[in-house]
DNA sequence: GGAAGGACCTGGAGGC
DNA sequence: TGCCTCCAGGTCCTTC
């Protein structure tokens, strides 16, 4: 699933291959790709023909391409692929959105099987993070990323303290972090030893620090590796998959032994979806009456 | 206003 | 072989 490092990957993927270009035609097969961009398809598509892309940015699991004050910014959902390849390829199956360029060269395709991603044209904004350069304005509201020079500390501490919820449901609030997704926010907490429904407002500064610590590392080591692909649902923009799931601790580990204890890892359903954590390094909070 | 739960969506896997 | 059910999860919307 696209979180954070893989979309990254995506990013570096399109500033190599898709930057500097001017887009000659778009081409919208599946309506639902483009959603969230409410003046419809052809809109989407004339607003985009003819514009020269700008190197590619991001924040959390969005990315954009901007072209002047605006850009298509693109959020890969659970499913979504950005592919670029020849041209005359015949069109993949789940094949949503194409862009063809001036230079006749590599076409740019919007991949996405369960339809959760989506494209748009927006308007550039001033960050309201203080980062330099605009940001889409419908991404005006979430957090920096843990990788941003502009994300504090500090302030996603004393956020956390004001919050009544638990700490995983928090790592999965973009509005106080993002990028983060259902499995780095389960490997970070194995990391950092922590429970995912241990209450926020409990937590201390050290293990808040740890917490981060921990999602920047496991992250960064998820970039390295050219991301996390259980299947084929998520690759990089030549159709690469990343190779850190072998090297993943608790998602999706069920019943395997933990590598530092040796307990059987858990799943728990939590928000609907699948938890992983070590019952003995990861110990359930006790309620506070 | 904040927290929590459900809907959306598709296709693969597994059971019968 | 075919049908049915479950599962995967990011974001938005609704409910409490």
């Amino acid at each position: 699933m696209p979180e954070l490092p893989e979309v990254e990957v995506v990013r570096r993927g399109l500033a190599r291959w898709a930057s500097g270009r001017t887009v000659a035609s778009v081409e919208v097969l599946h309506p639902r790709a483009v959603r969230r961009h409410l003046p419809g398809a052809a809109d989407f598509a004339a607003r985009i023909a003819g514009s020269t892309l700008d190197e590619p940015r991001r924040r959390g699991k969005y990315l954009w391409l901007p072209f002047g004050d605006a850009a298509v910014l693109a959020h890969l959902g659970m499913s979504g692929q950005l592919l670029v390849g020849e041209a005359d390829a015949p069109p993949q199956r789940h094949l949503r959105v194409r862009l063809a360029f001036a230079d006749d060269g590599l076409d740019l395709r919007f991949v996405d099987q369960r339809t959760f991603g989506h494209l748009m044209v927006c308007p550039l904004v001033p960050d309201p993070r203080g980062g330099e350069g605009g940001v889409p304005d419908v991404i005006a509201h979430i957090a920096a990323d843990p990788f941003e020079p502009v994300f504090d500390d500090e302030a996603f501490f004393k956020a956390l303290k004001r919050k009544q919820t638990g700490v995983k449901r928090a790592l999965l609030d973009q509005s106080l972090i993002s990028g983060v997704g259902n499995i780095y926010a389960d490997e970070a907490l194995w990391r950092a030893g922590l429970h995912g429904e241990r209450p926020t407002a409990r937590l201390t500064g050290a293990q808040s620090a740890l917490l981060l610590r921990s999602v920047r590392e496991v992250m960064d080591e998820a970039l390295r590796a050219g991301g996390t692909s259980f299947d084929s649902l998520y690759v990089n923009v030549n159709g690469e998959s990343g190779y850190f799931e072998r090297s993943l601790n608790a998602y999706g580990r069920r019943d395997e032994p933990c590598a530092r204890c040796g307990t059987a890892i858990l799943r728990e359903v939590f928000m609907n979806r699948s938890s992983y954590s070590c019952p003995r390094c990861q110990p359930r909070p006790r309620l506070v009456r």
